[in-house]
RNA sequence: GCCGCAUUCGUCUAGAGGCCCAGGACACCGCCCUCUCAAGGCGGAGAUCACCGGUUCGAAUCCGGUAUGCGGUACCA
């Protein structure tokens, strides 16, 4: 498969995700459109974890955040170690922690250079600064107070006992770069907000100094990541160029969007990717749907596997504009790839959700493989997602049905006539499953039946098949019956039965 | 506020000067199929291509402006 393929150009491309949370929907789109262009050219796809944010990381949403990208097959040539495994890649380690040394000599690199220097401005003073430029409605900037400090001051207010941040010194000028996607993009340094910080009073480094580290020390050759971050790339350049370090291509990926147009968030969307495959989305769906956010092959074709997509994927054919995600379509999407899914295997993938309906207490058994196998043919185009599994057969696996008595009598009909439809249903059921209990033998007879008795057949098939199952929506009726089996399709019949009152009035 | 990016049916998109009074898909509506639900087939409705000016014989496509939206503007990532 794709993750065996062969590395044959120099493009290095990767996916920095902070395990600050579960595996997002955007980083993952994000992932996979690296993984696109790296597999379409040929090149490197490296995964390096950025958790220089102590207080919000942790192991476990690093570990979602690995599963997931494993789960939709976007597999890493290089990355960190996981669970005992040496880390993959020479560029190595790939968790930031990791690297403090690394970022601690280009800090003072700089610092030696005077391309950075310590400022001594407490977070009260800044803030008071930012204040005071709103009020005047000016842009929030640092004012480069601390940029011209003697050394003899800044061993005085050292003396005093302040931690320094390390600023880097802006400078004047334009940044001009050309976006892959957006094409050449200018900003002027003046508007980026004044010399930034590099480095915490504490020593930790923040994520602009880091990412452009990394970025270079791993040799990334493209950088495909989210609009979000096309503001910030004025920062990332100028520290590429103070470091002496290549400068990347860059290609910024539209947004994906909440119903309201804005950036897709935790509070007003499902986000975490992990939601989605507990709901029974399926890696095929999901990868499709997302490639397709935000990029089209130009064709009307829309139905592409993670092979084909690698084929055909174009960065510079990527979107421009927000992408609202549809959920709809991701369903639609999802229930094509259900559908191609061969029997064995959606057996194997339904097994989890037969389980998991059990756990919960809404079956009392879970189903056997070849109990699977058999329901395939009935199931398998009426799944949007795998989790439907339990409300399309789940009444097949409970040893007790609930019936909804007014949803035993079909529309056109009255309770009298339900009971006695129900009761040659009965008989005629018990004939016919003692010759053979299979869908053709039992259709022709309940038709006849219904025929003889002037009744249609669907409203007698729905009667039967509210009794059997409890819902008026089912699998084709015979085959349910067949599912079922001779014992407990008579014995439901005949609880329905007694549901029904035998004169009424 | 400032800077940046964007703007084609409700949604995802095709479209790179004439093939477009704009094509496909999802959703929606109708019909067919049909024991229900799906699936599938056929058809329908749905976009004055944000707006205004320009360039051109001709613009959704090129240029300028405006509007709107979003993003960024942290000792978060």
């Amino acid at each position: 498969m794709t993750d065996s393929a062969p590395i044959t150009s120099d493009v290095r491309v990767r996916i920095a995700p902070s395990p600050t949370g579960p595996l997002h929907i955007g980083t993952a789109r994000t992932a996979l459109f690296n993984f696109l262009f790296a597999r379409h050219v040929g090149g490197t796809f490296v995964l390096r974890l950025e958790d220089t944010d102590v207080a919000r990381s942790s192991l476990a949403y690093e570990k979602d955040i690995l599963d997931g990208l494993h789960w939709l097959g976007l597999t890493w040539d290089e990355g960190p170690g996981v669970a005992g495994e040496e880390a993959r890649g020479p560029y190595g380690p790939y968790r930031q922690m990791e690297r403090l040394p690394r970022y601690a000599e280009a800090a003072d690199r700089l610092r030696a250079a005077d391309r950075a220097y310590p400022c001594f401005c407490t977070a009260d003073e800044l803030e008071a600064e930012r204040k005071r430029l709103e009020a005047a409605k000016l842009p929030p900037r640092y004012s480069g107070r601390c940029a011209r400090l003697t050394e003899a001051e800044r061993a005085a207010f050292v003396a005093e006992g302040r931690w320094a941040a390390l600023r880097f010194r802006v400078g004047e000028g334009v940044v001009a770069f050309d976006d892959m996607i957006r094409g050449r993009v200018e900003i002027d340094v003046a508007n980026i907000g004044g010399d930034y910080v590099i480095v915490r009073g504490d020593g930790t480094p923040l994520y602009h100094f880091t990412v452009v580290i990394d970025d270079a020390a791993m040799r990334i050759t493209h950088v495909i990541r989210g609009e979000d971050h096309l503001s910030n790339t004025p920062k990332h350049i100028l520290l590429f160029q103070a470091l002496g370090e290549e400068i990347p291509r860059f290609a910024h990926l539209p947004l994906i969007l909440n119903p309201d147009r804005t950036k897709m968030s935790k509070r007003k969307s499902q986000t975490a990717i992990g939601d989605y495959i507990s709901e029974g989305f399926i890696r095929e769906g999901l990868v499709n749907y997302l490639a397709l956010l935000g990029w089209s092959t130009g064709t009307e074709e829309e139905l592409l596997g993670l092979e084909e997509l690698c084929a055909r994927f174009e960065l510079e054919a990527v979107h421009k504009g927000g992408a609202v995600f549809d959920r709809e379509r991701l369903e639609w999407l999802n229930g094509q790839w259900i559908r191609r899914l061969t029997p064995g295997a959606l057996v194997e993938r339904l097994q989890p959700f037969l389980e998991a309906e059990r756990v919960a207490g809404r079956i009392d058994r879970a189903p056997s493989e070849d109990e699977i196998l058999a329901l395939v043919p009935l199931v398998q185009e009426r799944l949007p997602v795998l989790g439907a599994i339990g409300d399309l057969a789940g009444f097949l696996f409970v040893d007790r049905l609930e019936i909804d008595p007014a949803l035993l009598t079909p529309k056109r009909w009255d309770t009298a006539t339900t009971r006695s439809g129900l009761v040659a249903a009965r008989e005629v059921i018990a004939a016919a499953g003692s010759v053979a209990f299979e869908a053709d033998e039992l259709e022709p007879p309940l038709r006849a039946l219904a025929e003889a008795r002037g009744w249609k057949a669907g409203d007698l098939f729905m009667a039967i098949r509210v009794a059997v199952t409890g819902r008026t929506a089912t699998p084709p009726l015979f085959d349910t019956l067949v599912a079922l089996g001779p014992e407990r399709t008579l014995a439901r019949l005949e609880a329905a039965i007694a549901l029904l009152p035998d004169d009424p009035t």
